[in-house]
DNA sequence: GATACGGGCCAC
DNA sequence: AAACGTGGCCCGTATC
């Protein structure tokens, strides 16, 4: 059964079991969800044009659903897959598209307007239709519109699958969201005062980055700001030491008292402008817990598919950089445990599968790919990875060359499959995934510059779809991976508590906070998915894909 | 004062 | 040792 839903801004909104009923008017639209989702029989899969501009106002009422159709990540999908990847996607301009009139822009989303934003009673419509358009009738039209033109794909299962989980993909970052990672923040205040000083007031330097200021000062004979790239370049030079950047591989090798001073410095003033006090007051929502302790959450906005690969993006926050100095104020609340479960070396096992090349498949049946490689390569562990990344990354210079040349005798079909991939991009053909998520064409590719400009452009498109064809692939497994999780996780009897499951989620590692006593089910539930997404998507091949899963109470514990 | 852009560094 | 893919974000600087 599906169900199309839209809101009315209003608390309210419309519902539509697609193909048989009526348009049904509810006046509490999380009420009228959360009844039928709960009533028997298998579940609804859920119609709606956004899961940004519905689902975290559901979520914040208490109500989940399992299963979704995202007409906006769909379009995407679809719409690259015919090569139109820069076409507005929003429903209303696929309305548009079928009726023959003007096609809006997509609208513009903002920082905070995701999962983070205020409750807003489920929105303004941010459909793109025109006004006075029966927005439960657009919606059916271009839902039924995309189902016949998945199924009118001659790779239609992979696409209708990639649109299944990136829908599900949209209900785990609301979710995921809602629930927040747990970030204690007396931890990582006594972290920032371990390495900053106390909390200056708001705009000044904190202590040691002013000493360190000041010692650098001291050291190049003149006062400067070491924020400042060309400052710093033009004191060094007058101190006979001219340097081409100040990037920090470069300062490294400069014999200067202040180049140690000035890696600090640019080291621990990141930490505070990325991560430091105003980021978490932005972030992180606060709360007390037992036993006096105040527990954090922090909430990242997450964008699925934000990324041409497929890969996820966030809006604000960094939430895909949580750094490693940080990670220690990631800590399980108390009673709670956190379940942390990261694919190790996933891009190559993907190529390994992808590919076919049974050699790179007996190394991607072992736990330590990279070291099945060094063996077969001759050589020790790091060159062999360096290789393998060299292939899916294109490099060419260094060290690479002559390891490339053995990988291509080793692994004869996996470098067959990305040079093959890199000649598409090269001469400006599109790529696709292993489920069919598609390349985009650069821009101006037609009026490429001939000439050594030109060039490098194409050989940029070429790297860029070389990897494209491993890193979309790897994207894809994470998210059926992320699918077939929340789908074992909501089974489990009894359910876990409000705010347990899935609450980080960044490329090849998903971390989950559950009581501690059911901590075992939760990584049995991570295991159960692993094989599934193993084998919906590369039945039959021996390729294994180890998940590392740890259970402990802190996220830097590994 | 707002905006655009590049440098630099964080993550996978 | 430092060009090799995808990003986000802060800062300084230039510009309107």
């Amino acid at each position: 059964m599906r169900i199309a839903v839209v809101a009315d801004g209003e608390g309210g909104g419309w519902l539509q079991e697609l193909g048989t009923a009526r348009p049904e008017r509810v006046p509490d639209l999380a009420e009228a969800v959360r009844d039928r989702e709960n009533a028997a029989g298998p579940p609804p899969r859920w119609v709606w044009d956004a899961w940004e501009d519905l689902y975290p106002d559901l979520v914040r009422a208490g109500v989940r659903v399992r299963r979704s159709h995202d007409t906006a990540l769909t379009e995407a999908l679809l719409l690259g897959h015919d090569g139109r990847h820069e076409e507005p996607h929003s429903l209303g301009a696929v309305w548009a598209r079928l009726h023959g009139r003007p096609v809006p822009d997509d609208p513009v989303r903002r920082t905070g307007e995701g999962a983070h934003a205020q409750p807003a009673l489920f929105g303004a419509d941010r459909s793109t239709l025109p006004p006075g358009t029966d927005r439960l009738a657009a919606l059916a039209e271009v839902h039924d519109d995309q189902v016949r033109r998945l199924e009118a794909l001659t790779d239609s299962g992979g696409l209708r699958l990639l649109a299944a989980v990136e829908s599900a993909g949209g209900l785990a970052a609301a979710e995921m969201s809602h629930d927040g990672l747990p970030l204690r923040p007396d931890i990582h205040d006594r972290l920032l005062t371990e390495l900053l000083g106390p909390r200056p007031v708001a705009g000044q330097r904190p202590a040691v980055l002013a000493d360190l200021a000041a010692r650098i000062g001291d050291a190049l004979d003149q006062e400067l700001n070491p924020d400042s790239p060309s400052q710093v370049m033009r004191a060094l030079a007058r101190a006979g030491h001219p340097v081409p950047s100040t990037r920090s591989w470069v300062l490294r090798e400069v014999e200067h008292p202040a180049a140690p001073l000035l890696l600090r410095y640019k080291e621990l003033a990141r930490l505070h402008s990325a991560n430091g006090w105003a980021w978490r007051e932005q972030w992180v929502s606060e709360r007390p817990g037992p036993g006096g302790v105040r527990l954090g959450r922090f909430h990242p906005d997450y964008v699925v598919a934000g990324v041409v690969s497929g890969r996820w993006a966030t809006r604000g926050g960094g939430g895909l950089q949580v750094p490693k100095a940080l990670r220690g104020a990631v800590r399980a609340d108390p009673g709670w445990a956190l379940v942390r479960a990261d694919a190790g070396q996933l891009e190559p096992r993907v190529l390994a599968a992808v590919s076919g090349d049974l050699a790179l498949a007996e190394a991607a049946a072992e736990e330590d790919l990279y070291a099945r490689l060094a063996v077969h390569v001759g050589g020790d562990r790091d060159r062999a990875k360096i290789g393998m990344l060299a292939a899916m990354y294109g490099q060419t210079t260094g060290d690479a060359a002559p390891l490339l040349a053995t990988m291509r005798r080793l692994y004869p079909r996996a470098l067959d499959h990305v040079d093959t991939a890199a000649r598409a991009g090269e001469e400006g053909r599109a790529v696709r995934s292993w489920l069919g998520r598609t390349s985009p064409r650069p821009h101006g590719w037609d009026t490429l510059p001939s000439g050594t400009e030109g060039d490098r452009t194409r050989r940029a498109q070429g790297r860029f779809t070389r990897n494209f064809v491993v890193q979309a692939t790897a994207a894809e497994w994470a998210s059926v991976l992320l699918a077939a999780l929340r789908v074992r996780l909501a089974r489990l009897e009894p359910a876990l508590p409000e705010g347990a499951g899935v609450v980080f989620f960044v490329h090849d590692e998903v971390v989950l906070h559950v009581p501690a006593d059911r901590a075992e089910e939760a990584v049995r539930a991570v295991a159960e998915a692993e094989r599934e997404t193993r084998e919906l998507l590369f039945p039959g091949s021996p390729v294994r894909f180890p998940l590392v899963t740890t259970v402990s109470d802190e996220h830097s514990q590994i």
